[in-house]
Order: C-alpha cells, then structure tokens, then sequence
RNA sequence: GGGCGUGUACCGAAGUGGUCAAACGGGACGGACUGUAAAUCCGUUGGCUCUGCCUUCGUUGGUUCGAAUCCAACCGCGCCCA
C-alpha cells in the first residue's frame, strides 16, 4: 500500500499526458497530506462515458491513495446556457433537469469513484457563483488579458478561422479556475484539452494567495468513429451505464472499434500490464477485442454479464442466429404495409427511409430477407415474427 | 453608424431564369466480403396515400408562363472603417 513518490507517480503516468509542473505534485505527495483531487463536470447531458472514465480512473487511484475526490458540478454555468454551435440554440436547462442529470452523474461517477464522505466531496458551482455581483464578476474579469485568453488554442483558431467566439465563453476558464480557489484543490484533473482552464485556476488560487495546484491531464479518448474525440454530441461514445449486449450495448461496441484504437483502449481503460496486451493485440486482434470488452463490462456490470454478453455475440453474429432479448413492438394484425410498421419499430424515421431501406435489401423477417418489391405488399403479423434491419432486431408481436 | 462580402440538404461546396429534390466531396446508413476491424466494391441519403404528387436553397414580399437563380425589404454572420 505504501508505494514510494516514484511508484506513485510511475503508476500515474500510464495515463497522463501532462503533470504541471511534476516537481510541484511530488511536493504534494511528500507533504502526506490528504490532497483535494478536483474534477469538473458540466451537467449539461446526463451521459458519462469511458472518455470520462478516464480522468475518474486516475481519481479513483489518489482516492486509493487515501486522498479526496472533489467533483465540481457546474450547475451555474449549465444554467446560463452554452450557445456555442451556432445553429443550434442550446435550451437553457432548468433547474430541475439540472438536478436529474447532477444526480444520474453521481450514480454513474459512483461505477468509477469510491463514494462515501471520506473520499468523495460534491459541491456545485452554484453556491458561490449564485452569490457574485457584477463588481465580484469584473474583479475576476481583471485578473485576465484577452492575449491571455486567445493563448487557448481552440480560442485562437476559432477566432483566425471566423469561428465567433461569444463573450462568456472567454470567461468560462475564469469561472472553472474560481472553483479552484473556492474549493482549495490540491489538484485537479481534466482531458487535455481541459490544460489550459487548469492553469487558469492554479495562476488563480495563487493570486488569491493561496497553494496553487498541480494539473494533470489526461490523454483524450477518441470514440468509436476512430478518429474524433468521444463525446455524446458526437454519438461516438460508450456510456459507462449502457447495457452489456443488445442492439447498443458495450460488446457490440467495443467489437466494432477499429483494430487501431485496440492499443490505447488497453492502455487508458484496464490496468493489465503492456507486456500482456500488446502480444496479445498483435498475435489476435480479434480475440484482444473480446477480452477487451469483457473486461470492460465486468468492471462496470459483472464478470457473470460479461459471459453472458460474449455468449450472446457469438450467437448472434458469429452464428448469425437472433439474439434471445430485443426490443418487442405491438402491432394490429390486420394486413398492413411492413414500411410504418419499421417506423414503428424505430428502425427508421419516416415511411420513405423504410421503403428505401427494403428496396435495398436491408430488411428481413424471420430470417426472410425481402424482396425491393416487397414495400408494396400486405403483411399480416398473427405470430410473433422477427424484423431485421442491418444490425438491429426488433420482435413484432400481436396486439 | 458606414463600406464590402456572405447565408444552399448532416457538414463542406457547385449551381446565377426552365432539362433542380438540386452536381461533387466528406459523413452517415444499407448490401457483398470479413473478425460487427481495416481495405475494397456496390447502393441509399427531404416527405407522402410513390412510375405520380407535395415541401425545400436565411425570412417576407415582388417581377415572370416559370425563380435556388432577377428585384426590394428584413434577419444572421464575417471582414474593414468609425
């Protein structure tokens, strides 16, 4: 249990892209304080995800460690509204779904922290934001330079693209690096591309005369397109939540993953050792994806639906049977168009889209793959009957 | 406040009076192949009561037999000047 400053920070570096500055952190470390781990989440959606297990991995180990978590729930900014993607007017959150999706965070951070008061401390932005006048606001606006600013590089391309960039979003660092004073972190943690709002809070904390702290960064996890950074808006991502198997489930997931990303999935999401994966990567790359993804569900689910799940994908895709559990819709068995009854179904968004899709070739019943024409005909379903459609499988039954 | 630009489908981007539901690229989705990988090939990518009809090219109104294309006003955005 008691690794050396060395250890500790060997064991760290797996996953971080930075420590700013190193020395400071060993320092940290020395004192045998109980650190203030901070991590920051926008309760934006209600979705965390493995690019957010991440960072809350490496908490989870200075929680370990004997140290602090302090999550950040930004419910004030959240309030405000991020009107940043110009077409699309973010609706300002209310308050109360702001507290649903604080509380699934907690749940769903709770998978990855240890949760009870002696490692873990909530606070939202709220109650000291909530609090500030205009002249607090333009006090905590002089600290800052808009050079200083625009240093950010998504700032500084945004702004030589055209990008427009709105005033409040020049002050979210400002606001991020408060929470760093008002909470007196030790240390916090983020993605990369959080480095910068970091720095922020530690020239913040120090200006206030306080320790700064020490900033680490993580690698960001690209999603399952293979090449963007995961987040929700992208769909690209696993929820830390999703199921296990089905339609959208993990295994599925992580099978479809591109070979590429096999490596810094290992590397980032499980703690086995490079000498066991990277053989294994090399040698079968299909199997190293199996493994992956039962170790990914038995952390977050169970070993016992981690078995199951892989049983279940052999099943389905290596034997090309149907899977035992699918999503059911009720229907009328009068004679009817199959095209609203895939609407249905939510295998396609409009009457065109499931009749293209029939005309090519991509819809089966029962195994029945069906003919283009077979948009025009009438079906009757008196049994239960399987749809097909690509990937995905939906039970019709009888109403 | 002034000048100059610009606004096309998920994104980028053609199109400057009819042959435009709108080229092309990317993405996405489907099919073949496969390891639900990659690569490759093929198809689809506004809606509908689907061999036809309806609605779309920032908004509104006009010109015209006919407009994404011309005119006007308005709105948004960018750059420059103040």
């Amino acid at each position: 249990m008691s690794l050396s400053i060395d250890e500790q920070l060997n064991v760290l570096s797996r996953r971080c892209e930075r420590i700013v500055p190193e020395a400071d952190l060993r320092k940290k470390l020395q004192s045998g304080r109980k650190l203030r781990i901070k991590l920051g989440m926008d309760p934006t959606a209600p979705d965390v995800h493995l690019g957010h297990a991440v960072p809350l991995k490496v908490v989870r180990q200075f929680q370990e460690w004997g140290h602090k978590a302090v999550l950040i729930i930004g419910d004030y900014t959240a309030r405000v509204g991020d009107p940043s993607g110009r077409n699309t007017t973010r609706p300002v959150l209310t308050g109360e779904q702001i507290d649903a999706n604080a509380k699934t965070y907690v749940e769903q951070v709770g998978k990855i922290l240890l949760t009870d008061p002696e490692h873990l401390e909530i606070r939202y932005n709220g109650e000291w934001f909530s609090k500030m006048g205009l002249s607090d606001v333009i006090k905590l606006l002089a600290k800052k330079t808009v050079a200083q600013m625009l240093a950010r590089e998504d700032f500084a391309n945004r702004y030589k693209s055209g990008v427009d960039i709105r005033l409040h979003e020049l002050i979210y660092p400002l606001m991020q690096g408060y929470d760093s004073v008002m909470i007196d972190a030790d240390v916090e943690m983020g993605g990369s591309d959080q480095l910068f709002n970091n720095l922020v809070g530690r020239d913040l904390q120090e200006d206030a005369g306080k320790p700064g702290q020490a900033v680490i960064v993580t690698p960001l996890l690209v999603g399952t397109d293979g090449h963007m950074k995961m987040s929700k808006s992208k769909g690209n991502y696993i929820g830390v939540t999703d199921p296990p198997s089905g339609q959208d489930g993990m295994f599925g997931k992580i099978m479809s993953l591109p070979d590429s990303l096999m490596e810094v999935y290992y590397t980032l999401l499980t703690d086995l050792p490079a000498t066991e994966y990277k053989p294994l990567i090399a040698q079968d790359p299909r199997g190293a994806k199996i493994r992956l993804a039962k170790y990914i569900i038995t952390w977050l689910h169970s070993a016992e639906a981690a078995d199951a799940a892989e049983a279940e994908f052999i099943k389905v895709f290596s034997n090309k049977g149907v899977p035992d559990e699918m999503p059911e819709v009720q229907v009328s068995t009068d004679a009817q168009k199959l095209a609203p009854v895939i609407v249905k179904a939510g295998l396609a968004s409009s009457n065109s889209e499931a009749i293209r899709k029939i005309k090519e070739g991509a819809v089966s019943l029962d195994g029945q793959k069906l003919a283009p024409t077979d948009f025009q005909k009438d079906f009757t379903f008196d049994k239960p009957t399987v749809l097909k459609l690509g990937r995905k499988f939906v039970r019709i039954v009888p109403a």
